[in-house]
DNA sequence: TGCATAATAGTACGGTCGTTCGCATAAATG
DNA sequence: CATTTATGCGAACGACCGTACTATTATGCA
């Protein structure tokens, strides 16, 4: 389940980069949990049962640190989110691939937090190369979602004239909801108002002729 | 324009509450651009030209200080969003009202910061006192919200199916969106987006027999 | 096994943080 | 004007921060 390098790879790497491996993995809960600028090489080394400057040998400075952990979840986010979407059908099965996927993997992380939404806040008016990594990654996602609007709608699963951008708005104000009503708010049916709120949407955009089309309900146990 | 508590009671105050007034002016835009978890005493100090000890003196402890500042953001945000709409006719011109005036609000705090957002951000996992007075200035706008779109279907402006709580969860994934785009991101349009999804919101629940629903045009016209 | 090198610990430095306390000075009051 | 009270300053404290150095220990290879 959880992803420790340390265990997969564990004979081809020499120790030192093992160590970093799982210093990163501390660090990744860690950042989820406090944000990115919350992260503290203090804590850090406590929870690894290590001197502050063991731990800071592995990078050379607190911002590269941190660029890591910022990697370390692309990666994982990546792994589990969007490879997985790309190796279904083009167009609306993909589409919906991708957002339940999105929608399982915040729903996780209602108790460990999400480092793209929280990192959001935290830089939206801090520049440096933290902010421009996530800036890159998070455009990224927003861009594979982009263009699989735009193919399901040159397939015909979505109309014609549906604006792809305006779609990818409105589902990552889905997204962010589910995050801040649940994560912050705890209030409770905030995943299933996600699923209703992209139904709203595929009603919205969808093309009624097209036969890929499925329910709410279907997509909901598929994501299961 | 600004609400400069010095300037309009000022022959009411004795000194200290005036420069207790103004530390929270300053402190408020800087707890919008750095988060109330990044005000600091010290660059508090600095802004206002005074000791740090000095500043202190006006609050018995930074919590405290972080508190009254969101007391004076939530107080700004109920005269410019919220009394403004409650006295416009119930139901969907009142729901329409509370909206773009929000929208109006959030435009504005793209380049200030909107602390609702990072506040969520910040202390969706950090209990104590902070935290409980921000979730119940948020609950209380989803509340008024809910009750808006709640009298809209009462009233037959929205059909009588509607989900409240759906449609507040939606709404306030188009703010959220909003705030991600256009300050994080820096995403031109986002603004018509957020007024795009509001519209496509309304289309989905109102009732169709109801004189009272106006355009995406109108609304937005409205707002200026 | 011996040795070069990699990995970790230890210590210290300068900086900022919130907070405390005593003292000066300003303002309000009689 | 005199006096009480409100207000702000300056210095200091302990805690934690990131980082730089040096020493010590563990590792991997000849």
């Amino acid at each position: 389940m959880a992803f420790t390098p340390a265990e997969t790879t564990q004979k081809f790497m020499r120790k030192g980069e093992m160590t970093r491996a799982a210093i990163l993995d501390v660090a990744l809960g860690l950042a989820s949990r406090d944000g990115l600028e919350g992260l503290t090489i203090g804590l850090l080394a406590d929870r690894m049962n290590m001197s502050k400057s063991g731990v800071f040998a592995h990078f050379g400075s607190r911002e590269d640190l941190q660029i890591e952990v910022l990697k370390l979840y692309h990666q994982q986010f990546e792994q589990e989110v969007f490879y997985p979407s790309m190796k279904e059908p083009r167009g609306l099965p993909r589409l919906q691939g991708m957002f339940s996927r999105w929608i399982k993997r915040v729903t996780v992380e209602i108790a460990s937090g999400c480092i793209y939404i929280s990192g959001a806040a935290e830089y939206d008016d801090r520049p440096g190369a933290i902010r421009e990594a996530l800036v890159g990654m998070v455009l990224a996602w927003q861009d594979a979602l982009f263009r699989s609007v735009q193919q399901a709608a040159e397939m015909g699963h979505l109309r014609e004239d549906t604006d792809p951008q305006q779609m990818v708005y409105e589902m990552y104000g889905l997204i962010l909801a589910l995050h801040h009503d649940a994560r912050f708010i705890k209030r409770a049916g905030s995943v299933d108002r996600a699923y209703a709120g992209f139904e709203r949407l595929l009603q919205s955009y969808r093309n009624a002729d097209s036969p890929v089309f499925q329910s709410h309900a279907v997509l909901k146990a598929a994501a299961d």
